[in-house]
Parts: C-alpha cells; structure tokens; sequence
DNA sequence: TCCAAAGCTTTTTTT
DNA sequence: AAGCTTTGGA
C-alpha cells in the first residue's frame, strides 16, 4: 500500500523522493515542488527504515529555508527535531567545528566573528606589515582572502602562483598573519568555519570515519549555489555510502560573487558517477504568460542543464506581463504605488505582493512613497538589527565578558562610553599584549597592577575591568538576562544613550531592550551569541499584512500573488559592475536574477524602467535593460509614456535596434505629473519641472519645450513633464 | 582626548 | 545625498 504522503506527489516528484540509492541530482525549475520533495525525501528515509532523524544530514543555504524545512519535516515526523543535523552549511559546520576544533588550532569555545570584527582585524594586520592602505585597499585583500577560504585553500595550500594581484605578491603573507591572529583570538570567520571543517575530513581520517558512520544520508538544498568548500565538503562526507541527493537549479545560480561555481552543478555527474538525474518541470505557481516570459528570458542563456517550465496542473494562461516605460525614478514609485493602492482596493491582500529591486538602494524611493500613500510595507534584509551599532556595541559588551580573550569587542568598548580611554591608552595596551603575547584585558590589568598609564584613565581602565570580573561571576549566581541588564546599565552605555539628544537616541534604546527580549529566549548568554553570530535576523514581526520590498537575491524561494519588477535599465539590471567584472558570465547570471524575478510571480508581474534615475546623488539618464527586448512580444504588454522608452538622444550608448509592436499609449492616470493647461505654454512663461526646478520657456517647438532653468541651465523637456508657475 | 568640519567614497547581491 | 573617515584645532 503506498503511503499518501507519496500520493500527494507528481510522477517526476516522486521519482525524486523514492530514488533513495545512490547520488541523485534533482533539477528543479522554479515552483515545481523542491521543499516538498526535500522534506518527503526526509520522511521517507525514516518511514521506510533507511535512517534515524539524527542520521541524515540536511544541509540549506539561508536560514529561512532551514527553518521551513525544519517545521515541515517536525510535522511530518512528529517528533522532536532538535537532534537533527538540519541547518546552513554555516551553522553545521560551527557544529562540527566545536566538536573538533583541536585540530585546526582553536578551543572548543571560540567566537565567530561577523564582517566588521573581520575587517577590523584584517586592518591591524594589514598596517602591522605596513601595508599602504591607499594604494592597497584592505578590502581588496579581504576579496582575495574569502575568495582563496571559497576555494578550500588554507594558507599553505596556497600556491605562489596564485599570489600575483595583491600588493606585489603580499596577499599570502598577510592570509597567513590574519590567520594566525585569528587562532590567538580563539576566532574563526565566517568562511573559516567550513574551510576548517574540510581541511579536518581532509586530514583527520578517523573523524572523517565517525561522520561517515553517522550520516547515512545527505540531502543539499540549492546546490547550485555551492562554492568549492562547501562542494569538498559534501564530497568527502558522501564518499562513504554516496547516498548523496543535491537539489538545485542551474538557471537560478545568483550567488557567483559569494564564490558560488555554477559548475559544481553542471558537474554533478563527472563528481558523482552513476548519478541519476531527476528533473522536476512542472510549475504549479505561475499562469502562463508569467511562465512563458520567464522561459522565453533564460533561453537566451547557453550552457544550461536544460529543463522547460509548463504549467502543472490547470494553471489559467492569466494576463500578460507588463512592461511600464516611465519617466524617472519617482514617477516610478509613484506608479508602483498607485497600483499596490487600486490592487488592494480590488481585495488583493497587500501581505501577497511584493516589489523586487536589483540593489538595496531602491527601495528608498518606493518606501518614501509607501508611506505617503499609508500603505504598510516591510523591508525584507536592508539594514538589519543586528547591525546597528548599539545593538555590536552591546554585544561587543557580552563577548568581551563571556570570551575574555576576544580582543575585539573589548577593544570596541573600552572607550564606549568615553572614559578617557583613547589612542594613547589603547595603543600601551596593544603594545603590552604583543609583548607578552596575552589578551588585551589582561595587559590592561597589567598595566593597572604597574601603575603605568596617567592616574586617571588608569582608574578609568580598572573600574571598567573590576566591572567585567564582576558581571562574569554574576552568569552563574543570577542569569544571563539579568548580567546583560546589568552591563548595560552599569557601564554607562544606557546612560550615554540617554543624554545623547540625536533624534535616533530613543530607537537606540528601545533596541537595547529589544535585544535583552531576544537573549531571554537562549539558555545561556554564549547560546545566545552563537545564535547571533549564525543567524543574524530577528524576524518577530510578521504580524499585520504589509508589501515585502527587498532585494531579487532575497526574494529567490519566496512567491507572491502580485510581484513588481522596477529598475529594468541598463547599467542597474543588468548591473554595470557584474558586466565589467565577470562579462557574459555576469550578463548570464543577471539573466538569471531576472528569471527568478519573474518566477516568483503567481498571478501578476509588472516590469518597470525609468528613463531618468539618481545615482549617488545626481540625475542620470538610462536606456531601458536588454532583458525586455528578451521577452517573447506575444506575453508582455507594454505601457507608459514613449518619451521615457525612447532611447534617450545624449545617452552615449548604442540605441536599442527594436522597440516591439505593442506600445500602448499610457492612459490618462499614467501620463507623468501634472498636465499644463493647453495653450498656456509660451516662450516666456514661468514653468515648474520634478527634476530641474523653476525656469522660463525661450523656445517651443511640437510637445517640446527649450527652458532656460535657474538651477539647471538650458534644458530641453517635454510638455507634460513642466506645470506652469 | 575630544569635537567639528571637510573631504571622500559609495551602491550589487549575503551566510 | 548621505554616511564614513580623515584632518585640524581647542
């Protein structure tokens, strides 16, 4: 008798879930059913005998999908699931990690540092071998540092050869010094931890065996997101039984400039021979022009696995996709607007729609608009609370109790608030620490016991080491939650904050009790920076219906009803920096991030570009993306002003050869701003624009205007952009 | 040691 | 346009 959770499934589906011998490669388009897959896949193994919860290994790449899948699999077990090794490859491999960590230098309590701690450290090495930081950026060297840790290359696994674009072949030399400190610091980075877990399975043959032993099987989610660690990684875990199932799709590949190798999925076969290969095509999210357009994009794409998208089930062929051509960047926002507004007056739930931008700065101007128009919205990533610098600083506090080696978030408090403990007082510090090799608070109680330094920072200093003494014997005696409290407070931090009269001051503080809410829910103050340090989200408010803005990299996974696509212009998407940095490769992947775009959308997708748009600052005039002209005409629906579609005459780049068929003239709520009366506009009348401000007609000729502006100079603009003043 | 002003970069995407 | 770092003065 079969169970139902398999009648549930498709035939490609379950083919997927049944397949349970042997590496399987499951290619899985967008919407066709991949959680599910993954998480039947899980119940089967344990419904049918083939492993324990504890024995498969379940790896994702964000922690929203660890989660899902920890829920799903929960439900479908009915057991409790905190056993399980289901997580990022971050987080797994920090649990490994603590388990082992002897053999890469660390203890088993070693801190994880987030980006800044990383860069700050990397600075000090950079400047301790006196390095020219103008001319060598530290964050170039921090680029090739991650990029060698993607790759699996410890420092000496590096070969010279591969040390030739950094500060005449100093790239190596400083990796090695930062690694070193690092190992001192009792710290491992982000990319550390899975670059340490392989170098250990590569190396420790007998902890290598006791995985094997343990994980009879291995699922991967968004395999084609894997860099090469990650890739060794897997492969040396599954080298025992090869019961290895990767989940992916090569046409949603996004994540190249993370080290992300797109091959590692193109190769899957090569790797793991004997693979089967299980394609999922049927989409049981979109209608069909949506899936049609998206098809019709990626097939521009070469060197694809190759699958075809139709529609599952008896999805409508629903309505076309729209093109909008607008203006500039605000008329965008506006328009955006207005239609979230008349969409939720039609009975759209705005929790169903989303706007999906290429880069983080845009959702400013639809925010900015959002709120004009009382309409509830989230930001989905953006700046994140745990990035705030109150929210460091009070960590940099807990760490530095909890980790009294952890140098830096000492060093990021010790003049937090000011207590006369500058550059000078630092410096003695850093100099005695060095010297005798110690941490940097106990040179500073040195430095206190010989009475160096001048009287007053001096008492400053201990006052401050006399605190952290005492707020670590208070862990035991009266709880995490309390001692944060108490550090807080009696370190003058909430004080300084207090006093301080910047308008952000009050947000500050009521993030500090925000973050002493979340600590109550960890058992112990280092779970909770463990917490922290892997996860870096706190996403409790979901409550209320709001329109999701965020990032097309934050949105791969997620669905919506409704989703807009603005910014599709030349330079931003595709982005000029992936063009000039990785070519075609980039151009192929910026494809992809459209395609994923697209692919979120169930019944409604509305693509948008500006004719005019602000960058840093100044307006600058763009050409609408090649993606459009890559949408099959016969699914999309173009609209909006032609002005704005029109390649703009002063742009210096080649204008685009074809402007499709279907051009609908824009209706009259589309037309930009505020139309000016007929007739009233004459050489020597006083006119308003968006952009350039006040100025008087010299000249009219057709619908175009010459105005002479008294910001902006001569311009020549069309009628409607100008109201008469 | 601290503060204010000036100048300079930034904006691709994230665990 | 804004945020950050550097610089110069008190």
């Amino acid at each position: 008798m079969t169970p139902d959770y398999l009648e549930r499934l498709n035939s490609e589906q379950r083919e997927a879930v049944e397949t349970l011998d042997g590496p399987l490669l499951v290619l899985a388009g967008a919407g066709t059913g991949k959680t599910r897959v993954l998480t039947t896949r899980f119940a089967h193994l344990l419904m049918t005998g083939r492993a324990q919860p504890h024995q498969v290994l379940s790896v994702t790449f964000t922690n929203k999908a660890a989660r899902e899948m920890r829920e799903r699999v929960g439900a479908i077990i009915q057991r409790p699931v905190d056993g399980l090794w289901l997580g990022t490859f971050h987080a797994l491999a920090a649990r490994m990690l603590r388990r082992n960590p002897e053999f890469v230098g660390l203890k088993s309590d070693f801190t994880i540092l987030d980006t800044d701690d990383q860069a700050r450290l990397l600075k000090q090495v950079a400047e301790a071998g006196n390095l020219d930081t103008k001319r060598w950026p530290v964050n170039g060297l921090m680029g090739v540092i991650q990029r060698w840790k993607d790759r699996g290359l410890t420092p000496e696994r590096v070969t010279p050869a591969e040390d030739t674009d950094f500060a005449n072949n100093r790239a190596l030399e400083f990796y090695a010094n930062y690694q070193d400190r690092l190992r001192a610091l009792n710290a491992a980075d982000f990319g550390d931890l899975t670059l340490h877990v392989t170098e250990i399975l590569r190396t420790q043959p007998d902890v290598l065996e006791r995985y094997h032993r343990l994980f009879r099987y291995i699922l991967v989610d968004e395999y084609q997101d894997t860099n090469l660690v990650q890739y060794l990684w897997l492969r040396l875990l599954a080298q025992g039984h090869r019961n290895i199932c990767c989940v992916g799709d090569d046409d949603q590949s996004i994540y190249s400039w993370r080290g992300a190798e797109i091959e590692n999925i193109l190769r899957f076969e090569k790797d793991f021979p004997g693979a089967k290969i299980v394609r999922l095509e049927s989409n049981y999210r979109s209608t069909q022009h949506i899936l049609a357009a998206a098809s019709g994009l990626i097939a521009h794409n070469e060197g694809r696995l190759g699958k075809t998208l139709r529609t599952g089930g008896n999805a409508a062929a629903g309505e076309l996709v729209k093109v909008l051509s607008l203006w500039d960047s605000e008329e965008e926002a506006r328009m955006v607007g207005e239609r979230v507004e008349g969409a939720r007056r039609a009975g759209e739930s705005l929790g169903e729609m989303a706007i999906l931008v290429r880069a983080g700065f845009q959702t400013r101007a639809f925010e900015e608009r959002l709120i004009t128009l009382g309409l509830p919205y989230r930001v989905v990533g953006g700046a994140k609370f745990y990035e705030r610098a109150e929210i460091r600083d009070a960590m940099a506090y807990f760490r530095a109790t909890v980790q009294p080696a952890d140098d830096l978030a000492f060093e990021r408090i010790v003049n937090q608030p000011k207590r006369g403990l500058g550059d000078t007082a630092m410096r003695e510090m850093q100099a005695l620490a060095r010297a005798r090799g110690i941490p940097l608070l106990l040179a500073a109680d040195a430095l206190c016991q010989e009475a160096a330094l001048r009287p007053k920072p001096r008492a400053a200093l201990r006052e401050l080491l006399e605190s952290f003494t005492r707020w670590r014997a208070g862990l035991d005696r009266e709880g995490h939650v309390v001692v944060a409290a108490n550090i807080l407070e009696e370190s003058g931090y909430i004080e300084m904050w207090k006093q301080d009269r910047t308008p952000e001051a009050a947000g500050r503080l009521e993030n500090l009790k925000e973050l002493l809410r979340a600590m109550a829910d960890y058992p112990s103050m280092g779970g909770f920076l463990e917490h922290v340090a892997l996860v870096m989200d706190n996403d409790s408010d979901a409550e209320g219906e709001r329109i999701c803005l965020m990032t097309l990299h934050a949105a791969k996974g997620l669905e919506f009803d409704r989703v807009f696509l603005p910014g599709w212009e030349e330079g931003l998407f595709p982005h000029q920096r992936a063009l000039d940095e990785s070519g075609t490769r980039g151009l192929e992947e910026e494809r992809r991030l459209a395609y994923v775009g697209i692919t979120r959308a169930r019944r409604h997708c509305i693509i948008s570009h500006a004719a005019n748009r602000r960058i840093y600052g100044n307006w600058s005039s763009a050409i609408p993306s090649r993606f459009l002209d890559e949408l099959p005409a016969e699914h999309i629906e173009r609209q909006g002003s032609q002005a704005a579609a029109r390649t703009p005459a002063f742009s210096g780049q080649f204008p685009l050869t074809t402007r499709p068929a279907r051009v609908i003239e824009a209706p009259a709520w589309e037309v930009p701003t505020r139309p000016v009366r007929a007739g009233a506009l004459q050489p020597g009348q006083r006119v308003f624009h968006q952009k350039f401000g006040y100025g008087r007609i010299t000249g009219v000729e057709d619908d175009k205007l010459d105005v002479e502006f008294e910001k902006a100079g001569h311009k020549r603009v069309l009628d409607r952009f100008v109201e008469s003043a």
